[in-house]
DNA sequence: GTCTATACCTTGATAGAC
DNA sequence: GTCTATCAAGGTATAGAC
């Protein structure tokens, strides 16, 4: 609590972080995360036993981040279909990142899906907190809670794959009027 | 040619686009190939000169299956709809793999956007085909250019998305509604 | 707590016998 | 054309000085 090695590790998490995202898990190796953060590799085993086990500190990391972003979006919208609105336009607040290096959720979800069985449980669960948030906000909308569901799991269809071919493409138009669609959809409900 | 050199070729290939789907490209190592086809990994720089020369070989392969797909989608049905189904059937055609270990062409093209400027071009060129096939169905049902293009994004999109939140779930449900209202949507142009 | 030096393994790639 | 043996480089992880 306090000591001053919190700090040092939150540097290399913090640069673990951009790097899986940029990179791929994979492909990062902890000399590429040494030299971007500027803690000598060797000091990571002080923190981390494996990298595995930094991989799991960068998902908790970001599980925080997304957690704050939609605590923050419930306190400021108390309507629920703006609530809807606010979630569609997530992958837009980064969409610059999101058309060159992909969705940060998304792609990492596909390379763990193959290999690591303990990080995809956690990507799992970042997708169930927006697709319980999401659902929520359908159930305050009058939508039973089947329906409210299936709608939901679109919603979320829709914003992944407008990001994997925004990125595919490197085309940030397709980005753009998926969401724009997504937004249009949800005043249908 | 007809030389013997031909089919271990091909052999090769066939295993590094398996596991190249299964494990990614990163992932997997000449030994992992080897291993699985049988073929020494000193004999692949016969065949190929780098690891990049082999995924090229792995992404043209699998360039020439979907278009003999497509090609025989195009064959069999006439009425273009019924085309627009069967397209969207394709995700579905796999869905045990799918689940498991993602879209094959949406995960690696996740990877390659993220360190292969080379591969990424040509994953683009395979999703530009299903794209126009796409166009060109709603166009032959009557719809404008402009129309048509957005019409044949948004199929893709969604089903990118389902394919991907399927495997991320490994839930075969989620392929299963989302690809069912791709149809009932189809239904409605 | 922090860093250097290094062990040990796997990687993609080569050389050369056959 | 095919295979064995091996290379240099880079990977994760460890040992131990400070």
């Amino acid at each position: 609590m306090g000591s001053k090695g919190t700090e040092k590790r939150q540097r290399i998490v913090d640069a673990a972080n951009r790097l899986f995202y940029h990179k791929g898990f994979t492909a990062t190796s902890f000399a590429d995360i040494a030299q971007d953060c500027g803690v000598p590799k060797g000091n990571f085993y002080f923190y981390f036993r494996t990298k595995e086990n930094l991989l799991d500190a960068v998902i908790h990391e970001r599980m925080e981040r997304i957690t704050a972003h939609l605590d923050t979006i419930y306190h400021d919208f108390p309507n629920p279909r703006e609530r809807l609105h606010r979630i569609a336009n997530i992958p837009f607040y980064d969409h610059h990142e999101v058309v060159q290096y992909g969705c940060p959720m998304g792609t990492l979800s596909a390379e763990l899906g193959k290999l690591a069985p303990t990080g995809q449980n956690a990507m799992m669960a970042m997708y169930s907190l927006m697709l319980q948030t999401t659902h929520r906000c359908l159930e305050d909308m009058g939508h039973e809670r089947d329906n409210a569901e299936r709608q939901a799991r679109h919603m979320l269809t829709c914003l992944q794959g407008a990001a994997n071919l925004a990125h595919t493409f490197k085309d940030e138009r397709w980005l753009e009027t998926e969401i724009e669609a997504v937004h249009a959809w949800i005043d249908t409900l």
